[in-house]
DNA sequence: GTGAAAGCGCTAACAA
DNA sequence: TTGTTAGCGCTTTCAC
């Protein structure tokens, strides 16, 4: 294995030069640069990343923490935070919870990732005190993503305000009996999104002077099946209502599925928005309100590289839009209850 | 930021001796062992991963390549090779190709991976001749998943017996006019499957006596529209099948999304069929020929694991199991041609 | 069962 | 602009 002693030794110069040239710091001869260079290509050199961390204390990695790659949104977040590490030469490393508790444990509590990386991307986990306490110890810049953390570099949309871009969306349309479908305010992935998006909901009924109405608020788990089974339980109300806002399109594409098996008619006899704008809400014409996804995790990978770079950096807290894309599972409600057909 | 040298210090005892407990060698004595720990907890250490692989060579860090983690099925098997990775207490770096060629040149063709990881986990990516080199020329242990590279090894499924079982499928329902979407057998993902599912395709329809079509054999791309798309082609055609067989379960959406569109009941006017078994298979009550994701990632860690502790540990080609799972949108086709509306 | 000592391959401070 | 010199924190002989 050639090291830099090999290409030193090559080029008749000592290893401080070689290793300044190779990293392009300043105060190296264009001549001496080139001859490294040409020198490494030649002898197939290549750095060792364990001898580089050990010397200089950093290790060019980052820690991306996420609750489960296979959702499509993490994976998503994912995608767009490696792309930007990549570029800027650090590589990733990634620790998939997958709903396991000694992972997480293993992963937060014990300091592991103190020595191992330079960063840590933290994903829609909103980590318990004593986390953000390990967090904190770290000494290292920490990004959350998807969760309000006051104090802490965050990237995140404004998820009340998505909420209520939603809800509006169905009000305007003149609908005034609307469920909701959301998620547990407190669950394994522990977001803080659920809490805010129900708020959003609430208070923009509130506003167009609905009253509220607890039996049209379900919990629907932030999955499919969760959505299905939380419709058919909101459309067998006596007074059942003629939209629904999923608070995720999963959900939402659960809302679907149920409505067709019931026989209902989206949008004619029900109306469905959701929240994300998944990569198959086109294919399924749903209505929703979109957040940008890689975006998220590209910007937050760039907030750790400025926190790196720049020695007085301070959190940030970052909100990216969302809009409104209507597609075609919302219309206006039909002028009489349609009759419908429930199993 | 305490090292081993503190701990030594505490128990007053040699750095050798802590390292040895540490990694729980034997030639340590219960006592000294157990002091090591209650100081090492007492004091807060936690080993340098740098430190540890320049001494010992080993980084206990597996890259995964993967073309595009926003793809379920990549997502799915990073999901379970990161599961055992971390149960050996391996760290999982990730590569997200995502289509871009100066990534992958990245990976592959510098060998920067060479003194970063112990071994290579290669998703569904054909390397080419050079790529295939360079992989050999680390030095390290790599496991291919999804594609068929004789001398290396790989873990994959049976390709041509699941699309035979597929095809076999709407064959035994009385299909006789079946149509194929596939995708490239060159691409910018390179997989084997392409080809060896095209070939299960028309060796199944050979052996039960129907001619070949090439018309009713169209490129899906791999992708829901693809397959939207080609399944208008086929529907147009002035004999059009009464079944497809989509080679992935993302261009079987696609499918049937298009048939909705178009008017073609499923299953009554045409059966359809997919590989993978997705996660919305279900969803969509899709009739496909199931292959275990995660448990490919799985298998793959498994053997790079066992290459690392195993001194003459051989290149293994592991095949796992498909099945049939036959769900509702596959029938016998109608007695007579149904009128169908097109576009 | 334990320790001393020699690195692993780099970087960084200080000199020159 | 370049070189010298110490390490960084661990593992690994080889002794004892």
């Amino acid at each position: 294995m050639t090291s830099i002693k090999d290409v030193a030794r090559d080029i008749e110069m000592s290893t401080a030069t070689v290793s300044r040239a190779l990293r392009g710091l300043r105060g190296v001869s264009d001549e001496t640069r080139e001859r490294v260079m040409e020198s490494a290509l030649r002898l197939g050199y290549v750095p060792s990343p364990s001898a580089a961390g050990l010397a200089s204390g950093q290790t060019r990695t980052v820690a991306v923490i996420v609750p489960m790659v296979t959702r499509w949104f993490f994976a998503a977040v994912v995608q767009g935070a490696e792309e930007v590490l990549r570029e800027r030469g650090y590589d990733l490393l990634l620790y998939n919870l997958a709903g396991d508790a000694t992972a997480r444990h293993r992963v937060f509590a014990t300091s592991l990732l103190t020595k191992r990386v330079d960063a840590v991307l933290v994903l829609s986990l909103k980590p318990t005190a004593e986390e953000l306490d390990r967090l904190g110890r770290l000494g290292r810049p920490v990004t959350i993503v998807g969760a309000d953390m006051p104090g802490w570099a965050t990237v995140r949309i404004d998820d009340r305000d998505a909420a209520a871009t939603a809800t509006a969306h169905l009000v305007s349309l003149g609908h005034r009996r609307v469920g909701y479908i959301g998620g547990a305010t407190e669950g394994v992935l522990d977001f803080t999104a659920p809490t805010a998006r129900l708020d959003g909901f609430r208070c923009t009924l509130e506003a167009a002077g609905i009253a509220p109405a607890p039996e049209l608020e379900q919990d629907g788990e932030f999955t499919i099946a969760g959505g299905d089974r939380a419709t058919r339980t909101l459309l067998a109300l006596p007074d059942p209502p003629t939209a629904i806002f999923a608070a995720s399109d999963e959900m939402a594409m659960g809302v679907l599925r149920a409505a067709r098996e019931l026989g209902v008619r989206v949008p004619q006899d029900l109306s469905v928005i959701g929240l994300d704008d998944h990569e198959l809400a086109d294919y399924f014409e749903l209505t929703t309100v979109a957040q940008p996804v890689q975006e998220q995790g590209r910007v937050a990978a760039m907030q750790v590289l400025a926190a790196l770079s720049d020695g007085d950096w301070q959190p940030t807290q970052v909100i990216l839009p969302t809009h409104l894309v209507v597609r075609r599972t919302t219309a206006a409600p039909a002028r009489q209850p349609s009759s419908r057909r429930r199993t």
